[in-house]
DNA sequence: CAACAACGAGAGCAGTGCTCTTGCTTTTGA
DNA sequence: TCAAAAGCAAGAGCACTGCTCTCGTTGTTG
């Protein structure tokens, strides 16, 4: 399925990935705004014209970085769930769970401030998300939601309370997201979500300079309130 | 004070406006990232290099719109808490005013989505703000602690429990931001202030289209889960 | 082995931020 | 009052960008 069939083929998957690799270093150096892609060919010893056999433009090598930032996070917060559920003697309860996998997403983040950026920074209005992306950009959704998923099956959840005017729009997401959990929690699960990422980006973005200082602590704190905002019940000495 | 003293300062006033003006039309249009100054002054017909008589570099020029944004959406928060606290019969309780600042800012980055991501999108690590901004850009949460004071002034807050391990962070965060405050409800305001702006940035950056339909009762349920937060009690058919 | 498709390199176009120089106009101070 | 100083607009120009087109070259395939 994936033979590589040829010298050809085979430079073609080299190259886009050099490609790839100089680009994030570029990214990483200068953030999004000044990647060159005139850049990236002078490091690589190639002709600029070269480049556009293998991204048609520079948005196209953007997508690609931010696909793969996707991935990287997806897979950030798969293997922290993957660890947390291995832990001995027993795995811990799942609100820790939670706070593990959000955790592991705000660590990657700490790792990769530009790629972060140029994922949950500013997808500006107008330029909607290709296609390409929003498989990968689930990846963490998905990791939540299975974590909530399990926990509603294994220890049953503490339904939070739903307001009258969403419980349309309750059934609506849960329909889409997750048939199997009472609707109540859905609402729920994407505030969550989202100010899991507020608080991931708030600190990203140097919104906390000279103000908390105890961010790591701070950010744990928060983020098992927000399990309990889902119904997930915490170990009682949880903070 | 600010009497204009000759035509030429009252062109140099004028002319500076225009040229703010013409940028953020661009912004609002393209994004920050197509804002070109060579294009604004083709537009104001003036020569590109005249332009930098009155911002040495483009950069400065977005610094000033980056102000200004800020200065926007903090005066759109303070109305709305005075509109909050002017209503009739009488006030309602804080937690409702809470959701009306949160409502408002909303409101505002919905109405100037280029402008709300240039402010709360990237600011990419590697450059940090100019400290012109840093004033403006804490009229917002100027707005949500006073709000906090008031309340507790008025009413007692239901101090959320602070983690042990947060005790000296949470002193040190209250001494700077709102000494008359219980050191408690420092963090809890801080997170949710970040988380707040999760919701609004998750909404405009298009992270929840084709997923949540009804946003603005998903918005006013989590500021008012926030407000609870940090300790305001809510009128008890808040939604 | 010949036809074909993929490729790398170079020249070139239109656009950008920014600088420097050249004249002109307003303000200022003796 | 009137010359010096300071502020200003405009143009040319530099180095850079994304992107296109053309032209040889090289690997692939019937």
């Amino acid at each position: 399925m994936s033979t590589i069939r040829g010298a050809r083929e085979r430079a073609r998957i080299e190259v886009t990935a050099a490609i790839k690799d100089e680009a994030r270093k570029q990214l990483a150096a200068e953030g999004a705004a000044k990647l060159s892609l005139r850049a990236v060919a002078r490091e690589l010893g190639m002709a600029s014209s070269a480049l556009y056999r293998y991204f048609p433009s520079r948005d196209d090598l953007l997508t690609a970085l931010i696909v793969d930032a996707y991935d990287a996070v997806g897979e950030a917060a798969e293997t922290a769930r993957a660890t947390a559920d291995r832990a001995r003697p027993r795995p811990a309860p799942y609100a820790d769970r939670w706070v593990a996998v959000a955790g592991a997403v705000r660590e990657w983040a700490l790792a990769h401030p530009h790629e972060y950026a140029l994922i949950y920074g500013s997808p500006v209005p107008g330029y909607s998300a290709p296609m390409d992306t929003v498989g990968p950009a689930s990846r963490v959704g998905m990791v939540l939601i299975g974590l909530i998923r399990d926990a509603f099956r294994e220890d049953g959840l503490a339904v939070p309370p739903l307001a009258a005017e969403l419980r349309a729009e309750a059934e609506r997401i849960a329909a889409d997201i997750a048939p199997d959990l009472p609707p109540a929690v859905a609402p729920a699960l994407v505030a969550a979500w989202a100010q899991l990422f507020g608080l991931i980006s708030f600190e990203i973005f140097g919104q906390f300079n000279r103000m908390v200082e105890a961010r790591e602590q701070l950010f744990r704190q928060a983020a098992g309130e927000l399990a309990r905002s889902v119904g997930l019940r915490g170990s009682p000495a949880a903070g």
